[in-house]
DNA sequence: AGCACGCCGACT
DNA sequence: GTCGGCGTGCTC
């Protein structure tokens, strides 16, 4: 009977999002199963193509004629039906296609393409296609792709097959991948009897080799080079020796590249009452079948110790686990307290592991060897065999929602996969999103308040000072004189200090003072910021970097000027200001290189620096004990930009940089500017009051029908041709209203962006308000149908994280 | 997305 | 008569 496979294949085009079937052939029949990637022939060339399996039936006759498969790439299959239901789940969640929803869940750079291998035979008298034969010929094997870069222009496949049917090349087809399973070649015993005898009847002069071999004989692991000669002292050549009389033979062993190099140990501590009661709060109510916990903790108030600890209750049990941190507090010191805690069961997965590394450890978890994954967002997807606990720490940070397709977020796809194995979600924050404490009030989540710190500590004094008032008193500093004066003080009593400000560079704009021209991005709607350590204008959305002008580029002038401040500008008015003072800084252009994150950390916490100047890097997750000030150059730069949230992001930045102050013995205190001291974003922040922040935000959300009460549609149209975004977008606008009415969903727009342009595309979005998951479908057939031979890009994306 | 087919105009 | 431009439609 003949056997039909459906697959999926690897091509994110939007109208290949279907099941393709084809032919198993008889040799196949016993392996192939339901989750494996296989190679097929696809369309009119039959190149061949990487798919997934994703049914497998036995059909008695079918009307179409169907192909068949190559080749099977897993042995055993890359996805469980657990995971090919979360791609499921994905795809109809965040609309997406299959395939990238598949794409998503599984380690990046394993995917094989085709590749055309040309081996030149013989060109007779051949006259057609000179160039290409000549080309060929002259590398007698060469990759098709790299033949057509030589040449400079795409060779038909056709002419190719011509080439090869006329007998003068041969097609190799291979699939080839960018990661590879890592190998090393190890050495072990052949024949053990003729070791033995070897050994025996050996002369003195192959004293050597005797007691090379004895190493390798008393070895339980088979042994690499490296490892025999470091041994037994000796040359690779005694070892080759060895292998020619065929007493040791070399084989390849697969091995897992490791990203920890270190070895941790760290010791457990005993729970404060708080912390014994949260876990038991949170175990009852999972025993009484709430799916999540939400932990409403100050800084400080111990939660890692809580997650260990439930981690430890779920593992003891047989479960598996998954930790999910903040990608920035990913470092070293928070990977070290999971692995010392747990040993080689943890495994870790974040953005700065190579290819290679985060394949292997996703091997390694897949195996069943790993019973703790601790990572970053795409940690979510880690192929545990029995996930019951899943821990989201900081669970209000960004980070946590997927800028690219599928546009998911950490905590909806957390929810989904707890729901599905009956486990345990832990949510953690000193600031828990507006969405999540929402759910906690109402019930749907358990709520846990820990509003003591673990050492009994007061948290930090706040002093707001209002910069209109600097101002009039004559102050165009950019330090208050409060901050000016506390600085000192700290520097004399010889304890350190944190500055915040969240924006790199020297000035925010430059501009002509006689024109009030601003310098803009070519490629983008974005004004340039200089800085100082390139000497050059740089664009912060693409990238691109400018000379500076001597002369206004639309009058001439030479009056340019720099306006703002970034964090190259306060060390500058630091090391001017207090001479002595030694400084580091941290943000995104100090940072660039590997290892540069933890040197400057090291060097701040050793008390090597006497001030931090950063960015949000600086905000979250860095323990300093000797910290006493913490100055927030600027708290409101947040404040007004147009979208939603911008309220929230501003008290939770402001909570996360003051939480930086006064975690050792000595008290800390904040010093926080700001030209709009009545926000109430500010007024709840600087008095540590969440509660009062919730609930004036709430009431504004409910009022205008923003998350939680709704969901919102970002709807972006893209296009570098901009007469033809504007039209289209008018023209959807029609369209739109059609879907939706009838429907509990209300349309804002077409407005042009905040930021019109970026990376030489002009961008308009129409938000949608509402129910949006029930037009979710029509939206995206409309918008697929009319884009169809136009210049025009869509992105939709769901309580986006970037309005703007 | 990629590729082949096909219909039309320009040119040896 | 044929080469190549791009609009159209299909991929098991």
């Amino acid at each position: 009977m003949p056997m039909i496979a459906s697959v999926i294949v690897n091509n994110t085009a939007k109208v290949l999002d279907k099941e393709f079937e084809y032919y198993v052939p008889e040799n196949m029949k016993k392996i192939i199963k339901r989750g494996q990637r296989v190679v097929v022939p696809f369309g009119k060339g039959n190149n061949f193509i990487e798919g997934i399996i994703i049914d497998i039936k036995d059909v008695i006759n079918k009307d179409m004629e169907l192909k068949e498969i190559i080749d099977i790439i897993d042995d055993v299959p890359l996805f469980n039906d657990s995971m090919i239901n979360l791609a499921m789940f994905l795809k109809q969640k965040y609309n997406c296609t299959l395939i990238e929803a598949f794409k998503t869940i599984m380690p990046s750079g394993i995917n094989s393409k085709e590749k055309l291998i040309i081996k030149f035979l013989s060109d007779k008298n051949y006259v057609k296609n000179k160039k290409i034969v000549e080309a060929i010929k002259k590398y007698n094997t060469i990759d098709y792709n790299k033949l057509c870069n030589v040449l400079n222009f795409k060779i038909p496949k056709s002419t190719l097959y011509d080439l090869k049917n006329d007998g003068i090349i041969a097609i190799d087809r291979i699939m080839d991948c960018r990661v590879k399973v890592k190998k090393v070649e190890v050495y072990s015993i052949a024949d053990i009897k003729k070791c033995d005898e070897f050994i025996k009847n050996s002369s003195q002069k192959l004293k050597k080799q005797i007691e090379t071999l004895k190493i390798i004989m008393s070895s339980e692991t088979p042994l690499t080079l490296k490892e025999i000669s470091l041994k037994s002292d000796c040359s690779s050549s005694v070892v080759k020796s060895l292998e020619k009389k065929g007493l040791i033979a070399k084989y390849e062993k697969e091995i897992y590249r490791n990203p920890v190099k270190n070895n941790y140990t760290f010791g457990k501590f005993e729970l404060t009452k708080d912390q014994k009661n949260t876990i038991d709060n949170i175990i009852e109510s999972y025993k009484k079948g709430k799916r999540v916990s939400l932990i409403y903790g100050v800084t400080g108030c111990g939660k890692t110790e809580i997650y260990l600890n439930a981690v430890e209750n779920f593992i003891k049990m047989g479960y598996d686990a998954i930790v999910l941190v903040p990608e920035i507090s990913l470092t070293p010191q928070t990977v070290e307290r999971f692995k010392g805690r747990f040993g080689d069961v943890v495994a870790v997965l974040h953005s700065r592991l190579s290819d290679g590394e985060r394949y292997d450890e996703w091997r390694r978890i897949k195996s069943g060897e790993v019973k703790v994954v601790v990572g970053a967002r795409s940690a979510i997807f880690a192929p545990l065999n029995n996930i019951k606990l899943i821990i989201i720490d900081e669970e209000h940070e960004y980070s946590y929602k997927s800028e690219m397709t599928p546009k998911y977020h950490t905590r909806e796809v957390a929810e989904y996969i707890v729901n599905e194995n009956n486990g345990l979600l832990i949510l953690g924050s000193a600031t828990p999103s507006m969405e999540s404490y929402y759910k906690a009030v109402n019930g749907e989540y358990n709520l846990i308040q820990i509003l003591k710190r673990v050492d009994n500590m007061k948290l930090p004094d706040i002093s707001v000072i209002d910069m209109r008032e600097e101002l009039k008193n004559g102050n165009k500093s950019m330090f208050s004189r409060e901050l000016y004066t506390s600085i000192s003080d700290n520097l004399k009593k010889g304890e350190q200090t944190i500055l915040f400000l969240n924006r790199r560079g020297y000035s925010t704009f430059v501009s002509c003072r006689s024109c009030g021209y601003i310098l803009k991005c070519k490629n983008c709607d974005v004004p340039l910021t200089y800085h100082v350590s390139s000497g050059k204008l740089s664009c912060h959305y693409c990238g691109f970097e400018y000379n500076v002008p001597k002369l206004c580029p639309k009058c001439q002038s030479k009056y340019i000027k720099y306006f703002g401040a970034g964090t190259e500008k306060v060390e500058e008015e630091i090391k001017k200001n207090f001479k002595d003072a030694k400084i580091l800084r941290m943000d995104v252009d100090t940072t660039r290189i590997k290892g540069a994150h933890e040197k400057i950390y090291n060097e701040f916490k050793n008390n090597n620096a006497d001030i931090l100047i950063g960015t949000q890097m600086i905000s979250k997750g860095m323990d300093f004990k000797n910290v006493t000030l913490v100055g927030i150059i600027a708290a409101d730069t947040n404040l007004n930009v147009p979208d939603f949230r911008a309220a929230e992001r501003t008290f939770q930045l402001v909570s996360q940089v003051s939480g930086r102050a006064g975690r050792g013995e000595k008290a800390g205190k904040v010093i926080l500017q700001t030209y709009e001291p009545e926000h109430y974003s500010i007024v709840f922040s600087s008095n540590h009051d969440y509660i009062g922040f919730y609930n004036k935000e709430i009431e504004i959300r409910r009022a205008l029908n923003y998350p939680p009460f709704s969901d919102i549609l970002n709807v972006l149209l893209m296009s570098e041709d901009e007469n033809e975004l504007i039209e289209f977008t008018k023209k959807i606008k029609n369209e739109v209203n059609n879907i939706i009415r009838g429907r509990n969903v209300e349309v804002l727009g077409p407005a042009p962006c905040h930021i019109y342009k970026i990376k030489k595309s002009y961008r308009w979005h129409i938000i949608l308000k509402g129910k949006v998951y029930d037009v979710l479908n029509d939206l995206n057939y409309i918008l697929n149908y009319n884009t169809i031979n136009t210049s025009i890009n869509y992105s939709l994306d769901i309580n986006s994280y970037n309005m703007i």
